[in-house]
DNA sequence: GGCCTCAATGGCAGTCACTGCCATATGGCA
DNA sequence: TGCCATATGGCAGTGACTGCCATTGAGGCC
């Protein structure tokens, strides 16, 4: 029944970081990320500090697990996806493809990690950062595939543009009430990139 | 000659909030930004690490004041400006002019902050976090100018390719030898918006 | 000048995230 | 079973940051 392919010390490792992402959110999301410390944390699962800092770089990306899992597939895919179109069309079949190809419980944790990181500034400042590193790491590899200068002006704002569609999406995926659905997000991301040719014209006054 | 507009309190307050500034962006460019402690710092200017965290809230703001300064006369700028014409050039237009009415030493200390971040992931963060915080607070300025709903999608869309320009404008600038000119980093920011469209558009492949 | 008020500062003790070091325990394997 | 590699725990230490209280010094009033 349970899988088999990793040796036993491996899975309860996996284990244990496992259950340290789901009690950091659960309480957290309770209390706040501030009001909870570290050895609290631990002591719900019977580990020590120690550990924690073994597992996880930091008590914030314990909460960012969801975030990292993420752009690590977006990144995976990215580097042998078929590159037809223009580029943002790519990135948005590529994000969306991502997305879909997350685990079923991926949708909730991730959904209230954001939730916990919007009323939390650092938590929000670390997010940020995760994704600008990945459009970095994005931006070498479609340089390498496309033949492209890594530094080629458009070819970063592409990428960044797709970031700026990906925060607004998950702006109001945040605010939208009912169960985590992740084909939900999906259609926001959609949206967002629908919407960029009007909200570049857009005019006021 | 000095400026005597201010009381002698308030100026000294001010003087020592500079001269914290000027001094962290020093050592931190020379020996790094984790290397130097709040302590060493403080030592360096003759003042108690209890009078730098009311100076500052953490020993990340201290670098990044010249970005805040930046984003402060920028939304200053925004609850007054004219607004005509598609609403990307405007912001374009009034991120301009808030780099333009700088002081003449604002150039270097945001250059030097900003290498300083490049190689300091949570001051890069910091000053990701900084930005957005400054969108939102526009978004909430502008939908009132404009009568436009607040969570209006192609508003926000507006705000977040501004700064997906200014990103990659400030990445270049870095980049960029000689001395820190800031009509070198204007010249940066107007490219960033020109190439839009063509960034939008690009085919890979 | 002398005095009073209040904001700014300094010092101190404490919390908490995070790390290096060493001892211990436990899975993997012959 | 016994050996080795790795994971874990405990401990002491560093450094950012905060609350509390005593002290200093600016600004106004007589």
């Amino acid at each position: 029944m349970t899988r088999t392919d990793l040796p036993l010390r491996e899975r309860k490792k996996l284990r244990n970081r496992r259950l340290l992402v789901d009690t950091a959110i659960e309480l957290f999301g309770e209390h706040g990320f501030d009001e909870v410390t570290v050895e609290d944390l631990v002591g719900r699962v019977e580990l020590s500090p120690r550990t924690f800092f073994r597992l996880f770089d930091s008590k914030e990306d314990v909460v960012l697990e969801p975030v990292q899992r993420l752009w690590g597939t977006f990144t995976a895919t990215i580097g042998s996806c078929e590159l037809r179109g223009p580029l943002v069309a790519t990135l948005e079949r590529v994000l969306v493809g991502a997305i879909e190809s997350m685990d079923d419980d991926w949708a909730g944790q991730f959904l209230a990690g954001r939730r916990i990181a919007e009323r939390t500034p650092a938590l929000a400042a670390r997010e940020l950062r995760f994704c600008a590193d990945t459009t970095v790491a994005i931006g070498a590899l479609l340089a390498g595939r496309t033949g492209l200068d890594a530094t080629d002006l458009r070819l970063r704002l592409a990428l960044e543009v797709m970031l700026a569609v990906w925060h607004t999406a998950n702006q109001d995926w945040a605010v939208a009430a009912g169960p985590a659905d992740p084909e939900w997000l999906v259609g926001l991301v959609r949206d967002g990139f629908a919407a960029l040719p009007e909200a570049l014209g857009l005019t006021v006054g």
